[in-house]
Order: C-alpha cells, then sequence, then structure tokens
RNA sequence: CGGGGUGUGGCGCAGACGGGAAGCGCGCGGCGUUUGGGACGCCGAGGUCGAAGGUUCAAAUCCUUUCACCCCGACCA
C-alpha cells in the first residue's frame, strides 16, 4: 500500500509536499532548489499555457523568444531593477574555457534585454503598439524553495509591450490583469482578489505593480499572476523612443506581466483534499478515467467492448479520456490512485453495468461516496459526463468561493486584527492608510504582509486599523507564500 | 548568513548512547490465489552505511576533517 496523504490540517506543507509526491507532478532535481516536473504535472502546466496563450492571441498579442544570458550591463541600466534582482542572480563569466570579458546573468526576467531590442524595433508610432509575449525558464538563485511555488528555475510567461502613452499602457496592465483574474476564476476555478501592491511590494523597477491573490487551503495568501506598469522607466533607460505624428521624440510607455509554474502550486492548495489533488476539469490533463472491472478472462471479454463503446463517445464529444487497464492492480487500488492524482470524473464499468448498458460515475469534487452516480445510460454518456464535468468545474469554484468568504474578515482595529490572524489566519480586510514603515511593523509584529489595495474602493471611506487616518483605500493583509 | 536537524537498497526508516554476521516497511521481479474503495501467500533481486583520514583484533556505531541535503528565520513569481 502506498503512502496515504498526511492530513492537512496537522502539517499543510507536509501535505503539500506529500500531494505533489503521490500524485506524480514533480520530484527534487540533483540541483537544489531546482525541481523535475513528471509528465502529468507537465500536462497540467501545458493546460495552463493553452488558456493563457489562448487570451493573449485574443487580446492581440504574439510569442516571440529573447536570450537566456544577459549581459551585466544590460541590468544595471536600470537603478532600482538591478538593486532588487541583484542578490538573486546566477552569473556566468566562464565560457569555452575561457573568462569571460563580460559577465552574462542567466535571466532573471527580461525586462533588460527586452528593452535593448525594443529600442531597435521601434522607430515610429506606427510600430506601437509592440505586444509581445515570451515563454520561457527564467532563474533566481533563492535562498529557500519550495516545490512549484519557489524554485530557483521556473517556467513562466512574461509579456513585453511598449505604447505611445501612459493612458494606453496603464490600460494594457490592467487588461491584462483582467486577463489573469478571467483564467484564474474561469480555467482554474481559483477566486482571486485583483489588487494594487503598495511600494514596498511592487517590482523592481515598476512604477505600478498589480497582483491576483489567491487564497489556500491553509488561509495563506498566494500571488498568482502579477502586472506592471513600467512608466518610462525602461524607456530611458534602453532608450526606446519613437517619433510621434508631430515628429517629436517620444519614450515609450512599458509593461510587463507574468504568470509562472507557482499557478500549479496554487491548483494543488487552493483545491485539494485530503485524498490528493482535484483539478478543474478545463486545465486537467485526464478528465475522465475509466476503470474497467472484472474477475475472469470471461467477464473481461464482456466489460471491454463496453468500454471502448463509452471511449469513443467520449472522445467524439472532445473529452480527455484515459482507460486504466491496468491488470495488476485491483479497482479499489485504481480509485483512490486517480483520487490522488485529481482526475475529475472516473467512470466504473464492470459486470452489473454490463447487464444495464449503464455505468457509474463518480465526481472528483464531492467526498467520497457523495459523488457517485449510478446507472448511468450509455446511451447518453457524453452528454452526462460532459455535464458532470461542468458541474465539477463550478463546484471546485463555489467550494474555493466559499472557503475564502469564510475566512475573510473585515477588521478595523490593530487589536483585533491581531486576535484575528492568531487564531482563524485568512484575509484581513481594512481600511488602510499606512506608509513603507507600517508595512515593516505589522510584518514583524505578525508575519502578516500587504498583499494588496484593492481596485475599486468598494464603499466608502474608513479610518485605517493602524493609523486612524481617514481614508477610501481598502487593502487585504495575510499571511503568504 | 543565523538557529536546529539528517545522511544506511528506488522511497520511508530502525540499528549508533554501550564497537562483534547490515535489518524493517513500502516499492521492484517470479509463481499462485485474488479483483465493485488502497488484496494475500511463498520465493527472489537490490546496500563499498555521504566522503576522507584516524583509534581498534574488529567501525554504520568511537575520534578528526569535510561534503551534501532538509527544517525554522530574513529575500522572493
Amino acid at each position: 500500500m502506498a503512502d496515504r496523504i498526511t492530513p492537512r490540517k496537522e502539517d499543510y506543507s507536509q501535505w503539500y509536499l506529500d500531494v505533489i509526491r503521490e500524485a506524480e507532478l514533480a520530484e527534487n532535481s540533483p540541483v537544489r532548489g531546482s525541481m523535475v516536473i513528471r509528465p502529468y504535472g507537465y500536462e497540467l502546466w501545458e493546460g495552463v499555457r493553452n488558456g493563457l496563450d489562448r487570451r493573449f492571441k485574443a487580446t492581440g498579442h504574439r510569442n516571440a523568444y529573447f536570450p537566456l544570458f544577459i549581459p551585466m550591463r544590460f541590468l544595471e541600466r536600470e537603478a532600482d531593477h538591478v538593486e532588487g534582482f541583484a542578490p538573486e542572480l546566477a552569473v556566468v563569466t566562464i565560457g569555452g574555457g575561457k573568462e569571460l570579458e563580460e559577465p552574462l546573468a542567466v535571466r532573471p526576467t527580461s525586462e533588460t534585454i527586452i528593452g535593448h531590442m525594443y529600442s531597435r524595433w521601434i522607430q515610429s508610432y506606427r510600430d506601437l503598439p509592440l505586444l509581445i509575449n515570451q515563454w520561457a525558464n527564467v532563474v533566481r538563485w533563492e535562498m529557500r524553495t519550495r516545490p512549484f511555488l519557489r524554485t530557483m528555475e521556473f517556467l513562466w510567461q512574461e509579456g513585453h509591450t511598449a505604447h505611445a502613452t501612459a493612458e494606453e499602457a496603464i490600460e494594457e496592465t490592467l487588461r491584462m490583469l483582467d486577463v489573469y483574474a478571467d483564467f484564474a476564476i474561469n480555467d482554474a476555478a481559483i477566486p482571486v482578489i485583483k489588487g494594487r501592491k503598495s511600494d514596498r511590494e511592487k517590482f523592481a523597477g515598476a512604477v505600478d505593480s498589480y497582483t491576483i491573490e489567491a487564497m489556500m487551503g491553509n488561509g495563506w495568501a498566494l500571488q498568482a499572476g502579477t502586472s506592471h506598469y513600467l512608466g518610462t522607466n525602461f524607456a530611458r533607460a534602453f532608450d526606446i523612443t519613437y517619433l510621434d505624428e508631430d515628429n517629436e521624440l517620444q519614450y515609450c510607455h512599458t509593461t510587463s506581466w507574468g504568470v509562472s509554474t507557482r499557478m500549479i502550486g496554487a491548483i494543488i492548495m487552493a483545491h485539494g483534499d485530503d485524498q490528493g489533488l482535484r483539478l478543474p476539469p478545463q486545465l486537467a490533463p485526464i478528465q475522465v478515467v475509466i476503470v474497467p472491472i472484472w474477475r475472469d478472462a470471461e467477464e473481461k471479454a464482456e466489460v471491454f467492448p463496453m468500454v471502448e463503446r463509452v471511449r469513443t463517445a467520449l472522445e467524439g464529444a472532445e473529452i480527455r479520456v484515459h482507460v486504466d487497464d491496468r491488470e495488476d492492480q485491483t479497482p479499489g487500488y485504481k480509485f483512490n490512485d486517480w483520487e490522488m492524482r485529481g482526475v475529475p470524473v472516473r467512470v466504473e464499468i464492470g459486470p452489473r453495468d454490463v447487464e444495464k448498458d449503464a455505468v457509474v460515475c463518480a465526481r472528483r469534487d464531492k467526498p467520497g461516496r457523495e459523488g457517485k452516480e449510478f446507472g448511468v445510460p450509455v446511451a447518453n454518456v457524453a452528454e452526462h459526463v460532459g455535464d458532470l464535468l461542468q458541474q465539477v468545474q463550478d463546484g471546485l469554484l463555489h467550494q474555493a468561493e466559499a472557503f475564502r468568504k469564510e475566512n475573510t474578515r473585515h477588521v478595523t482595529d490593530y487589536e483585533t486584527f491581531k486576535e484575528v490572524l492568531e487564531e482563524e489566519g485568512g484575509f484581513l480586510r481594512v481600511h488602510w492608510a499606512g506608509d513603507e514603515e507600517d508595512e515593516d511593523r505589522v510584518q514583524d509584529e505578525t508575519k502578516a504582509t500587504l498583499r494588496c489595495i484593492l481596485l475599486d474602493p468598494p464603499e466608502d471611506e474608513g479610518r485605517c486599523f493602524l493609523t486612524g487616518k481617514r481614508t477610501e483605500q481598502v487593502a487585504i493583509f495575510a499571511r503568504a507564500y
């Protein structure tokens, strides 16, 4: 018998690692802090990639690729940027056995090298806007790592756009934030809060950073995507200029935005339960697993024609199906195995079902036998399972929403803030008018950080829970990964 | 970088204090019985005990050095 998943309430961190291992998503690589992504985990990432790419194309973006190595002097051209990234750079100093004239940084992000190229590509306002995305790996020499959430090397997409005006660039920044939120909610079934980062938390070199924040199963926050308005900071550093209609030289306004393999971590932690993963059907590599049940050759011969009928019907409806015909495992083992991997719907087909020309369906968003349906006629199995997948997709989102609602509390004074954080955790929604030092203080004293400032202050002004100043600004504080 | 801890078959661990034939569970291979919620029996393969040096008749165990990794903190998608 395989190791069971550790009950998560007792040790969330261990639970997370167990799920990853047992669901065959990743394993440790020989390189510290890096990870090997197994095929199943990678297929999940491909689902994320497709969902995002589709949306990028629909908003007029094109994919391109830029170099892995960045000359150090590029990074040094934007003061905040180099200061922010210097501590976590991996640098190549030897090439072909010889000391390099100039060290090359392994990209921690590509604003600089893309900025360098953009300065050559952009001459006129007719070249704008320039809307490009790159799928790539990046390296950040983190002190502490954790599979999917913070690895030294990770996969991501980074969009880099250049615009004629601040208005257009800001509009793009927020548009892509909306794209991320749409993906998170509709594909990953993770409800997210859109907000602006405080100056303390924003991207190195940005004017403003925006974020989608998600709540994990232990009440902690996870930044699941970011979108930055870079103003003319990088344009000035890299001479990204254009001639406008009046033949005057102007600096471009640029943006960048990214989502990484951390999204996989978000999916695991937002939806997973004590049986393992629960994957949203939109992204699940396998949407339906068929488990045939038989005792002997005779029964097997009866069962398999029906298995094939069902498989064909489901595939005909564009459903991603897998038939688990392993001879060496019992049905019970297979049920648990696929539940651990988070497959949204399971179809069981045995002699009893053949007799009735019907199948048993089980949905992963409901626990154990609660999610089982008996006697689903084979005649309309594709339609039924299609509906079921949609229900699981909705079910996961609704459960995550309910959980977040339960664990979000509005507080108005610091004492209650500390108390709630200590006893219940979760998101704390507050009026906020503090500065960076106030943020430091809250973090020192409570370990909670300012996750974001809500984009559209939903209501009237109130008093800052910490400083007592009147403000319209509403912020979310939480412990975060 | 500070504070803890661990290195023993593929994975998880015991053995170490008090030196005396390398063990257990899972997994893996074979055969048989099983199979509708993590099956069982029998047989079997697999380890220079992280590395180097030392003490000893004898070292996984004691001593010295060293390397690696993990956890907690500061940093971060």
